[in-house]
DNA sequence: ACGTTACGAGTCTGACCCGTATCGTATTTC
DNA sequence: GAAATACGATACGGGTCAGACTCGTAACGT
């Protein structure tokens, strides 16, 4: 949706990449420093870019175009399995979630919640992001499955909810404070393959 | 905060009862037709609850004060468990996560989910709203454990978190359209139980 | 009856914001 | 160098809102 130029060749003075990563920067920040999606104004943005509002209006419709080029940039790197243990893959997948390259990302996330219920095309964008990673976890598990490791009859979905669930409320809402993130992948990954029954 | 006159006796006119309740239902009426928190204006409620803004500032010192009396009016009666069966008391309480009395509650929770983060206020009063309730499933998996129906060796915090966290992120996150929310409880609680390891 | 206080409705000032337009200037192609 | 387009800055009309205030009226105590 950017500039990104692959126009044949346009005559004047070409659009500033500064701009643009400017643009972007500025928007993340100001989220990331406690501004909520809709207290966000583009008069805020343009100042804290040092740049004009037309500059922005050039680029973007409106806020929401320019939150959803913002929002991307945002999405890390997908975990990549090493594909020996199942087990530690599972560790590194739900170690991984709500964990974005970008440390901002963490501030902004729980903003997303409420926008996400609201509006359906923001709910496709946040399906977007996370319907790759649930599929890798779902891949990891089908693989438990073929090699034993796992129960046959298990819901993989229910279990793929199990595994996430846990991290994503400690994570986004602070559920429980005194529970140490840092431990939790590991202690929820081996808790859903044992279970808590006695036996 | 509210008005509830234990004062000794004072003169004049008595504040409407009616009042009171029409401006908290105004409140939590528009949040559950979508508006946002922040997108809430004093003016609105005002004119939802067919009440002046005097009439508002004279009991509330702002939006926040008004907004906190509000949600908790939310809260719902804690389910009881019967203490009967460890897994059907689970079920029952893992039901009732995010299930509360009124219907809006649904509606309004996701919208705290960034304001819990940016508050050191809302943060508490979240927390008071749900340490209860985690009081409640402690109590229910420490009788399991004494039984013996539960595994000594359990954290009962991280397994309080595999309980709570998939229907917290179904309920109020949407996180996976396709899952069943009616048997959800259900197949969290057999899952946790019994482990999805082969064996 | 009278003072006191609350009531709904409305007004007013000062913010803040949106989205557009218009400055003078800078940078590009032809 | 001329046309075209970008730039940052700023001004604009139109809008919403917070809070404090003012009405005339209503309900309470003494």
């Amino acid at each position: 949706m950017t500039s990104t130029a692959d126009a044949p060749r346009s005559p004047g003075r070409p659009r500033s990449l500064r701009a643009d990563e400017a643009i972007i920067e500025a928007t993340l920040d100001l989220l990331a420093e406690g501004s909520t999606i809709e207290a966000l104004s583009i008069e805020a943005i343009a100042t804290r870019a040092g740049v004009g509002k037309a500059t922005i209006y050039r680029r973007w419709a409106g806020k929401d175009a320019l939150l959803l080029d913002a929002l991307r940039r945002l999405k890390g790197v997908l975990a990549q399995p090493a594909g020996h243990s199942v087990r530690d893959d599972l560790v590194l997948l739900v170690g991984a979630i709500g964990k974005n390259v970008d440390p901002r990302a963490a501030k902004i996330m729980p903003c997303l919640a409420p926008a996400v219920n609201r509006s359906a095309d923001q709910f496709q964008l946040y399906q977007n992001i996370i319907s790759p990673r649930r599929q890798l976890m779902r891949e990891v598990l089908r693989r438990g499955i073929d090699e034993g490791v796992l129960r046959a009859d298990i819901d993989v979905e229910v279990t793929m909810a199990l595994l996430t669930g846990p991290m994503l409320i400690q994570r986004v809402l602070q559920w429980n404070p005194d529970l140490d993130e840092q431990t939790l992948p590991e202690r929820v990954v081996d808790a859903v393959l044992e279970g808590i029954q006695a036996r």
